[in-house]
RNA sequence: GUCCCCAUCGUCUAGUGGUUAGGACACCGCCCUUUCACGGCGGUAACCGGGGUUCGAGUCCCCGUGGGGACGCCA
């Protein structure tokens, strides 16, 4: 069975990139019938927090990128660990090593100074005296040779177990280090595929030769490219927002974005837009591109766009839920909010905006749009708006007809076009100097609330073009 | 510095030896229009450079150049 995982350290938010390679491996599992695991890398104590854990496993579910198993903590594991390590230091693949950090840092400095690769000396490799206090356990990597990565998305990449050095397994107080945790885990989890971001390409040689010592299946690799910010530089906290909440926040539909991080770096044909389904039955690792890709939230928000204009409007208004709310927006008096979403969904890029833009149908407004009010609101606009109110008066059955046909008919009646007389009317109604088309806006905002805010209209007008 | 990865419009990409180098976002123009949008039509815009291989290279090879990543008792 296909097994795949996302392992993020809980030193922060699920960013963008991180998104990304969790959509992939997940989209791979779910492909494949197979299992996907969510596993959190705790290992470096001073740093992870609870708060990060909870964040991630917020933006995994605001995503839906739903998890097989886990979470699981490497922290609970760390018997599994030493016992790994054990068994390694007994067979001579591993050994004590007490150099101090001082130490391993001149040896640095001197490789640099020569124009080389800063690496572990071997110091301790062959001795066998250190003492089990204040040392580290190193894993003896091989000298020679080289390790084939065979690719998924890269194709064969071949390192010299020159370039490797002992990397530490554990630490003087006992805790095991990534490197050793992460081959450990997909070891014993029976990981088939490791889809992960090409940052760790320098690790994978390193894994493969633990995983090869363990006497382990090695499982497929995957090493996907980075996001960069637009700057060309790795996506970081200076690019705007921080963890994928931050994208809700921001109004985007989490498919939407989904959607985005799918594309960007992975293409099927000339689609852009991709159902759940479509892209678990579509993904393919060898269409995933081998270059780093550059983060566009331009590009994203037309996605998003999309999504606003043909999801349903019952879904629409459960993500829109969340940002009615964040915008205290109490919707219960006033239109049905599908019909308002319908009215609205083609003139909003994201449901923040969706939200603000809505307001006029629920609750008052105290002041008009300085702009559209100075605009539209000239000498004649009293009379053309006081016409339209006793018309509406008698307007029994309110719909967009019968409100499209007094607007009519006060034209006619007062000899004047429809840029004359909708511009003022939309402005008293709403407030502002956009709406969706008159008959339709009037409607939502219903008969009450129309009338009155046509005689608050007429009297502002007035009053204001008595003092000119 | 060393090693690894990468290189088509501003951005995301298609392209697997023969194409007028295609699409999408963005941008610009026109149309539609009571506002704001949507939509429709059209336009500007790319193979990093140099050598090979070949009848023929965006496509294959080499060398540059440029960008990214790694080089931790972080993950």
């Amino acid at each position: 069975m296909t097994v795949t995982r996302f392992p993020p350290s809980p030193t922060g938010d699920l960013h963008i990139g991180g998104a990304r390679t969790a959509l992939y491996s997940w989209l791979y599992a779910r492909q494949n019938d197979g299992k996907f695991i969510l596993r959190i890398e705790d290992t470096d104590l001073e740093r992870n927090s609870k708060q990060s854990v909870d964040a991630i496993i917020d933006g995994m579910n605001w995503l839906g990128l739903d998890y097989d198993e886990g979470p699981i903590f490497q922290t609970d594991r760390f018997d599994r660990y030493k016992a790994v390590i054990q068994q390694l230091l007994d067979e001579g693949k591993a050994y004590r090593c007490d150099c101090t950090t001082e130490e391993l840092e001149a040896v640095r400095e001197q490789q640099r100074a020569n124009k080389e690769k800063p690496k572990y000396n071997g110091k301790c490799r062959e001795r066998h005296d250190v003492s089990v206090e204040g040392s580290v356990i190193r894993f003896k990597n091989p000298l020679e040779g080289d390790v084939v990565i065979h690719d998924r998305v890269k194709g064969d990449i071949v390192i010299n177990n020159r370039e490797l050095d002992d990397l530490i397994l554990a630490r003087p107080n006992g805790v095991p280090t990534y490197n050793l945790t992460v081959v450990v885990d997909d070891m014993d989890m029976q990981m088939t595929h490791v889809i992960r971001g090409d940052d760790h390409i320098n690790n994978t040689p390193r894994q493969i030769n633990l995983f090869l010592a363990l006497g382990a299946k090695l499982p497929e690799f995957a090493h996907v490219p980075m996001i960069l910010g637009d700057d060309g530089k790795r996506l970081s906290k200076r690019h705007g927002a921080v963890g994928v909440m931050q994208y809700r926040d921001d109004g985007f539909i989490p498919q939407a974005l989904l959607n985005y991080l799918l594309r960007l770096g992975w293409s099927h044909e000339e689609q852009e837009i991709f159902s759940r389904e479509e892209m678990i039955d579509l993904f393919k690792l060898e269409n995933v591109n081998v270059a780093a890709s550059t983060f566009n939230t331009k590009k994203l928000i037309w996605v998003n766009e999309q999504y606003i204009k043909t999801l349903a409007a019952e879904e629409l208004a459960e993500h829109l839920e969340w940002h009615l709310d964040n915008q205290k927006l109490d919707i219960s008096n006033g239109p049905a909010i599908t019909d308002v979403i319908e009215a609205h969904r083609d003139r909003a890029k994201t449901l923040k905006e969706l939200a603000s833009n809505i307001r006029y149908y629920y609750e008052d407004f105290s002041e008009y749009d300085e702009k559209a009010a100075k605009k539209n609101f000239k000498t004649a606009t009293p009379g053309i708006l006081q016409n339209l109110l006793d018309k509406f008066k008698q307007v029994n059955d309110w719909n967009p007809e019968s409100i499209e046909s007094v607007i009519q008919a006060t034209c006619e009646e007062l000899e004047l076009g429809m840029g004359k007389v909708g511009p003022p009317l939309r402005v008293a109604v709403t407030g502002t100097a956009m709406s969706p088309s008159l008959d339709v806006t009037l409607n939502l905002v219903g008969k009450e609330r129309s009338l009155k805010r046509l005689e608050k209209a007429v009297a502002f007008a007035t009053a204001k073009y008595a003092e000119s």
